[in-house]
DNA sequence: CGTACGTTTGATCTTTCTCAATAATGGTGG
DNA sequence: CCACCATTATTGAGAAAGATCAAACGTACG
């Protein structure tokens, strides 16, 4: 077994880190916050719309998923989360979480009591304004999702979502190589691009005869990201990595 | 004349203080916040895509958008901005901006310098709570219209946007009782929603034969706001208005 | 080794888009 | 105040993207 309660906070200052240099005594900071780790089985629920939260959860191995239903019980997926990143941003500082939040693998988290990241932010303000703008990123994604479920059509948008995900497990050094693991099956997909499974399935298949991507089981891999790029219309400026303008995969220098 | 200068960035404070209570103090270190007045023409630009944000702009009168182009060069609005509305912080802390901001209408706005805001959230760290708070909430709404364009039909979509519109237009006491003026053409309103002119004009339409809408020139007017909250699939949670339960015609009591 | 879940395929239907034209409207200069 | 022009709104007919319904096929895993 691994001890992730040594390394799993790691993880999240250098995620903050990417986006807003942190000096070595912040990071320590982050990294010593008392937490709790527990482990999930897939689909368990994080964060429920309208639960008070009082916690925040890293996730450190795994993936997750923010989602909101609608009247009429259809499912908006709004994120895919990663390794590394902070769930809680969107909902701590709120009085009630508007969306929903579930483990989409089974995986691992730690919990940091709200009290713990508060001093963190008095005592450390650079974590804090790290935390404002990783809390702004992510808007930022949010809204590059509304262009892209409202202006592309079905083919860029799969391909965009597919580079997005590449991008930013690229970033975290979760990608091998050219290569990824795709950890949503395409009913998920579905919902996260405002599709129907069996549409995101023929999408799939035609990306695939067109060279674009192939695939085996859930590993996914670009021939050529020039290419897939294109065709997702995918400019990276959203997600505002610091190094960015860097090739995507030789980046990763810091920390 | 009206002086602006004196009673523009209490709107600020009032837009502020809905979401996070904050001490006379605190909202008058914001109302005496150095800032330059300018004056609009409708469509000038306040921010573009790239740009490095320095200031940030309030919407002191008249209203504003935010959008995005695709590679294609059609184009998402991503939000409609009332009277008090801080335009920037979604841009103001983060390298460059992913978006365009542009007047909708002609219109004042007060330019807040970087440094002042930045001195501000020093020296009234709960007026930066109240920053970060008000910039998660734009982030919830980005949310929430990911899942409208995502999985509502036209119809339900368009009810949404009008609703929405209404609610916050309330919550900053510019509606006129149930009536109000909608400040976009349909073009407009066909690129916030992801569908094409000629589709919005009828769902418009449809909307009003039905008796769910009643439109002279560009007022729009709610017979039954139950009703249309219903078509709509419209509930206000994720707008997280502090005293959110109270009935929208009656409500701000606060300040 | 069977069962549940995920993927793939086919046929048909619906919503929304596209293209094109006409009708209001509002603002402007004379 | 009126005539003109540019924008915006409305209408119709046909096309297309994506949805729906239904079934078969794989494959992972208990």
């Amino acid at each position: 077994m691994d001890a992730p309660q040594e390394t799993g906070l790691h993880l999240l200052a250098r995620k903050l880190n990417l986006h807003h240099r942190l000096s070595e005594d912040d990071q320590l900071a982050i990294v010593v916050l008392p937490h709790k780790i527990r482990r999930l089985e897939a689909l368990s629920y994080i964060l429920r719309e309208s639960d008070r939260p009082d916690r925040c959860a890293v996730l450190i191995d795994g993936y997750a998923f923010r989602h909101k239903l609608t009247g009429d019980g259809s499912r908006q997926i709004l994120s895919i989360n990663i390794p590394g990143e902070a769930l809680d941003f969107q909902n701590l500082f709120l009085e009630e979480a508007d969306h929903n939040i579930q483990m989409l693998s089974r995986g691992v988290i730690a919990d940091i009591p709200r009290e713990a990241i508060e001093a963190l932010i008095l005592a450390h303000p650079e974590v804090g304004r790290a935390i404002l703008i990783t809390a702004l990123i992510e808007a930022s994604i949010f809204r590059e999702w509304v262009v892209n479920i409202g202006q592309r059509d079905s083919r860029s948008r799969i391909a965009h979502l597919l580079c997005e995900f590449a991008y930013r497990l690229n970033t975290q050094d979760l990608g091998v190589d050219d290569a990824y693991q795709l950890p949503i099956t395409q009913e998920q997909l579905a919902d996260a691009t405002g599709l129907t499974p069996v549409h995101v399935n023929r999408v799939l298949l035609a990306l695939q005869r067109e060279g674009l991507i192939e695939r085996k089981r859930r590993m996914i891999r670009f021939p050529s990201w020039e290419r897939m790029q294109d065709v997702a219309d995918f400019n990276p400026r959203y997600l505002h990595r610091l190094d960015a303008g860097t090739n995507m995969h030789q980046a990763n220098g810091a920390v």
